[in-house]
DNA sequence: GCATAAATGATAGTAATACTATTATATTCG
DNA sequence: CGAATATAATAGTATTACTATCATTTATGC
């Protein structure tokens, strides 16, 4: 598996003192991610977390500029950490359908392993995603601008996938749309199969949802 | 056009008085219509809306327990219409291609002109279920319970549809899968494209979305 | 056309929450 | 050891979802 100990830096507009250089700050996300996984991010409060984690709220403000920031900040740290995932297991393939079956594979499936090589869960990180994303992309608590800037690893994620598909049919005209409605439709689904399974077809087979996706692509690319 | 004087009934079970039975009732839901429009959901208070019709909040809330039942209420309204449409516009088709091309047609495309067949204006209606519906599913402000019976209608149009894709492949898995991931994405992609236009392929012609997803569907039910 | 019931208005209040401000106390570091 | 920096302790503000109460208007039955 890939349990190397990288190491993923988030962009520092993202917040106001890098939790990551700092027991406090590690604290603050390793406990915002525990919060907000069972709270969701609603219900999820700042006073919540900074009991918690026994520390006063105006502490976690030192480290982020709002409660909308500090979603943006695991946002981009779970993009980040599918990026390098991404890179790391296609790079050495050289078939072009084993690329794109395997970034379909990583983009698809729940996480189901803590690989712990940081202070971040990424099995709870991952139930984080899948259900509080998309929030963070209609809000409009946070401008376009800002947006744009801090969605850029997600951006490069599709970018990255959408040239496998170009790689296997060339002319094809909607590979980032293709992308990113495999990225947001398996979120969706593995979230309908726990709450509201009529809108899905549930099923006992671990992966059908990554199987489920992945000849969708192959159906559409190799027309 | 289907510009019939038809009349949309919405579950008891989301409303407290019937907003459809009074001036007033029809007043809330127009103007919350626009103001959710304008604001997005989570920026839109019922105090807004309060002063926009000249009624205090109380008044509000003898028509709505909360907040969150008055955007239920509009999605269920949507949804019903949707299912309207549909059932109305494909029944009398005798190819299956053609049934199911129609749907997706109703499915995909943004709404662009008000049938004005009520207080509902459908065009902002549409927006706001492509930019807030998903935050609906996704809140923990419902129960599971409670979402359940609310999404019915929703459930009923992927159905509907699924049925089509089994008409023309009776052995296909994820009817449902499909379906949702269909509306779901469509509505995403318009927002994309709005808004973050380097997540999806922005096209000068008009019905490009609902080209894409026809094609998607076809290419896999048709293998 | 009048009594009764129902709907609406006017006004006040509560608890929770995101975030700010200030000052005191630790902790780190040259 | 002294100075900068990080954290704690505490208080406060504005906003918001929602409730409660009572007066007034409007609709309804007879």
């Amino acid at each position: 598996m890939d349990k190397l100990h990288i190491h993923i830096e988030v962009s520092p507009e993202l917040y106001l003192r890098n939790p990551d250089s700092s027991t406090l700050g590690r604290k603050i996300v390793t406990n915002s991610i525990e919060l907000i996984e069972i709270l969701g991010f609603e219900d999820f409060t700042i006073k919540k977390l900074s009991t918690k984690i026994g520390s006063p709220e105006s502490s976690i403000y030192r480290y982020f500029e709002s409660k909308h920031m500090l979603l943006f900040y695991l946002i981009y740290w779970y993009w980040s950490w599918i990026e390098y995932r991404l890179v790391f297991n296609t790079h050495n393939l050289n078939s072009r359908t084993d690329k794109i079956t395997t970034a379909i594979k990583i983009l698809t499936e729940s996480v189901e392993e803590d690989s712990s090589f940081s202070h971040i869960n990424e099995i709870l990180l991952d139930r984080i995603i899948m259900t509080e994303a998309v929030k963070a992309y209609f809000t409009k608590k946070i401008t376009k601008k800002t947006k744009q800037n801090h969605f850029s690893v997600y951006k490069r994620v599709v970018e990255r996938v959408s040239q496998m598909v170009l790689a296997i049919s060339p002319t094809f005209k909607y590979p980032h749309m293709l992308i990113s409605t495999v990225i947001e439709g398996a979120h969706q689904q593995r979230f309908f199969a726990e709450n509201l399974p009529s809108l899905t077809d549930v099923n006992p087979e671990k992966d059908y949802i990554t199987q489920f996706y992945t000849e969708l692509v192959l159906n559409d690319i190799k027309k």
